[in-house]
DNA sequence: GTCTAGATGTTTACAGCGTTACCATGACGG
DNA sequence: CCGTCATGGTAACGCTGTAAACATCTAGAC
């Protein structure tokens, strides 16, 4: 464990490669990252990256594993500033948000399944339950749902931006993920505003 | 115009290109088409691509407006085979399923955002536009907002799918794409939920 | 009919990619 | 001190998109 900047042997190799791509992924457009790039990046071989990662694949699953953790972190943080009966719509527009600021890392995030037992993505699926849940009054079966359409809205709307299918407005994504015009009939429990 | 099996001159190249591109693409899971593979496939070299198509960006665009017709077909025809009040919601599970049924095709008919000033997305935005307008009783701007949820729930769904993040199964379509889940307060005018 | 110009095809080549096989270095346990 | 093994590098292979130069067929002018 030297961490001597010369070294041979890197030390945290495998780290400094993360955070190389991630770095470089930040300022992209497109999720043209190649690995010899990152190794480039990192000062070290394209082969030396085999010695940490299996192939390609797995060193951007592990890029997309912390992208998965930034997003849901976008989403717990707008969660927590929103007044209790917005924490919903905080979320979804820090998710469409989140893939606009950063449309590689978000592509990249969702290009790789291998994210199925990531703590992150269970973190992120909680949260959306709970939120899903809250607007329901407690039923089990329509906050599934619930949960599903809001996920599907965020997602869809980020991704329709991202290729230029819907124009990116902040306008836009405020009036799309509205509590009030996606689930109107909810939420007799926690609703702040509802209709008169 | 030989047509003849040895000719020099193909006859009609682009048009062979294309279809080759899309026999290959309905096969295949991801979107690695490769430009060279089309130009096998038509028993051509390479290079000869580029006399119908300045790049492959431009001959991957052409096959996206393919496949933006046939999403649009399958679309108007699920809309038509419905009855009247479940057009909506034909369309969009006509969406979702075109795309699980032809993944690559679909995923790329969203990869290049040429696709602007096309007959079939002028087409598919009207049918969605027109139906979105019967839901909400003639309110163009409450329309409008409707028919960017509709979209989006659809190609979120459609998306998220693909990518192994929900389940693709037809029930978790049905209930998703569900016009009385979505907008329940529809077709009575529906003024009741404008902003401030 | 012949000639010529342009459209359309081929061959070759180059740089970049992911990946494998093999070699070099150096850290550490005996 | 020395061997072993994790961790690095080099060379090479086949693939990709693309440019340059060359070949062939077609179409129109005379």
């Amino acid at each position: 464990m030297s961490t001597s900047k010369h070294a041979y042997h890197h030390g945290d190799l495998r780290g400094a490669l993360l955070a190389h791509g991630l770095r470089l992924i930040e300022a992209r457009d497109a999720d043209t990252l190649s690995l010899r790039e990152v190794a480039r990046a990192a000062g070290v071989s394209a082969t030396a990256v085999y010695r940490h990662f299996p192939d390609k694949r797995a060193l951007m699953a592990a890029l997309a594993d912390e992208g998965l953790a930034r997003l849901y972190e976008a989403q717990a943080g707008a969660a927590a500033a929103a007044a209790p009966g917005n924490a919903f719509e905080a979320t979804g527009r820090a998710y469409v948000h989140f893939a606009l600021a950063q449309p590689a890392l978000f592509r990249l995030t969702f290009a790789y399944p291998d994210v199925f037992a990531d703590p992150a993505g269970d973190a992120a699926a909680r949260l959306l339950h709970q939120n899903a849940l809250a607007l329901t009054g407690g039923d089990e079966d329509e906050a599934k749902l619930v949960a599903v359409r809001a996920w599907s809205v965020a997602h869809g709307l980020a991704m329709l931006m991202l290729d230029g299918r819907l124009p990116p407005d902040a306008e836009l994504i405020d009036a799309t993920i509205s509590a009030k015009g996606l689930f109107p009939n909810a939420s007799q429990g926690s609703n702040s505003e509802a209709s008169p």
